[in-house]
DNA sequence: TTGTATGCGTTATCAC
DNA sequence: GTGATAACGCATACAA
């Protein structure tokens, strides 16, 4: 039974400081004024004790856990898992804590997790990925978000859910997409063909939007050949690779909506036999930390991963201190020449 | 101001369903006996409601918080990715959530991140890589460790430190690395090398030594310049591979202490020109998700992940609960035969 | 400047 | 089988 882990609390050290517990608290706190004398002897009873406050009852007293809530549709995504740590790091280092709900791999369903953490009083939600990424979750999703944010704030990562106490941080991925749509064309790249994740989803078919705008602004037809779907795995990004390696007129470069699908399309036509970017060019999206040490260095588009995590928690504590903060922030990428994609 | 968060509380169910608090408190906990027309009547009350305990407030008056503070050397290596994943996973599927310390990207040193984390009142602690893994941790860390675990389980993955309440969930990397150097073996290589991590750790000094003894028993002779030691970074494999490719008589067979070592082993030899497996062939060990993607698949060694992780949980459950649970597990680890290492 | 008393939302120990 | 009531450890309004 280590059930008696006899803490020591606040009232031991007023105990033996001699004082009250409140003065203890305001010693704590370091809001309320306490004679130097007296904060000095507190201060020192509490060092010689090594008490640390009990923050499980503080947040009960506080109504404010000084915790997180973050929703990850998938910690083996490098992507997220980069962003997951920039937000922990910056959490730890303002005494906030991350209970982290992993999407996915979750047999329940998103929104029971999302209860599950509630239950543990966060202070605030932050997305990334999951349903909030969908360009028409279900309704039942919406009504729920809905009701969760009118108790607590909401921050969706690289997606967006227009309710009150909503908030979004994201990379302009339009923009960004349209960088790297317009370095392929400066290559000389003629064919160019798009390998995407599962469809209905907004960073899956903003690219693809993106990507028809710009080869129609340069007057270059789209071939929907070139296009083709599938998920947002290795493997399928290698199969839809060689679904464009089959076809008789192929392109001479493909584009991927991440640097996963990129990874599993060159791994795909080196087993075909050809080489990148020799026979064929091909670029990603996200820069995952892979990419640059992969053969050959994939050329892709790098999102700002600090700024979006720590944006994102800064508008939870905004919104909890009743500051006001922007409901949305959007950040620039920068497009990361390396070797898979060349000038013809 | 969102502090009015204006919960529902066991108080308002009780009104409600006509009972008294302690009564709503039974059927919530479901240990205690409870007429079942009462218990009906407020379970209706809680679902008409929505109502779900507020955990805190039941930590504190528990003293158990069900929750587990997870310290982790690196979120950004794959292999700690994938058990922290597991972790989460089979925590929340238990009612438990983790609460993770990353060690290397806090500012502060481990202790410090450990009190922190302690503050929450976490039921016990995990520890994943950082100094845990160290050959001889300093005293002062020691110190602290032996002091923490007086109050709280704490339970090592693949590390052991002997102090009353700490625990141990390992892969038998003696086992384990011996299994890839006697297949190495197998495959007619003579002249083997080794890239390791930083000395000092047991996941490389134990290998070392596994390595040598392996070879002995083979009556090969060990060639110390072909032993390279640096960081468990992508580029510091690369250059300890430049390294063994600069000797004038070279292995022909280069075998690493961890996966992200042969990753950038292998990635050196292409642009040194040269090719895996055939003019040399390359080993690593974890089996990171990459590693079968990468090309050549990486021929490595597979640990247990979701039992590492699951296991140390269950001890920390165990220990809270006063069963009785062995102090150290062990898991088998599995040969992953791929492409980077060919036959002679 | 400091102390007393109350509340935060539970569970658990008593009585009844 | 059920209902008061006292913890749990802290912060704070109010008094002194």
């Amino acid at each position: 039974m280590s059930l008696l882990k006899d803490h020591i609390t606040i009232y031991d050290i007023a105990r033996r400081a001699g004082v009250s517990i409140a003065t203890v608290s305001r010693v704590l706190t370091g809001k309320e004024n306490v004679k130097e004398e007296t904060r000095k002897k507190v201060q020192q009873v509490i060092d010689e004790c090594n008490y640390e406050p009990n923050l499980i009852a503080r947040a009960l007293c506080n109504r404010i856990s000084n915790t997180i809530g973050m929703l990850v549709e998938e910690l083996s995504n490098p992507f997220f898992v980069t962003i997951c740590n920039e937000a922990e790091v910056y959490c730890t280092n303002i005494g906030y804590t991350l209970l982290f709900g992993i999407i996915n791999s979750w047999l329940g369903n998103e929104t029971e997790l999302l209860h599950i953490i509630e239950k543990r009083q966060v202070d605030g939600f932050i997305f990334l990925g999951g349903k909030a990424n969908q360009i028409n979750p279900k309704k039942s999703f919406l009504d729920e978000i809905r009701k969760v944010s009118k108790r607590l704030p909401i921050v969706f990562i690289n997606s967006k859910l227009d309710f009150a106490n909503c908030y979004t941080v994201r990379t302009d991925e339009r923009q960004a997409f349209a960088k790297i749509v317009n370095y392929v064309i400066s290559c000389k790249h003629k064919k160019i063909g798009l390998i995407t994740g599962e469809r209905g989803f907004v960073i899956t078919d903003e690219k693809i939007e993106v990507f028809k705008e710009v080869l129609a602004r340069h007057k270059m037809p789209v071939n929907e050949e070139w296009i083709v779907s599938g998920q947002y795995l290795i493997d399928s990004g290698a199969s839809s690779m060689q679904q464009l390696l089959d076809l008789k007129d192929r392109p001479t470069a493909v584009m991927c909506t991440n640097d996963t699908l990129a990874l599993g399309a060159i791994k795909q036509t080196f087993l075909a036999g050809l080489t990148v970017p020799d026979d064929v060019s091909v670029t990603g999206f996200d820069d995952i930390f892979i990419s640059k040490h992969f053969i050959p260095g994939i050329t892709t588009v790098k999102q700002d991963y600090h700024q979006l995590a720590e944006l994102a928690v800064k508008k939870i504590l905004s919104h909890v201190s009743g500051e006001h903060c922007p409901k949305e922030t959007t950040l620039d990428a920068e497009l990361m020449i390396r070797d898979s994609c060349k000038t013809l």
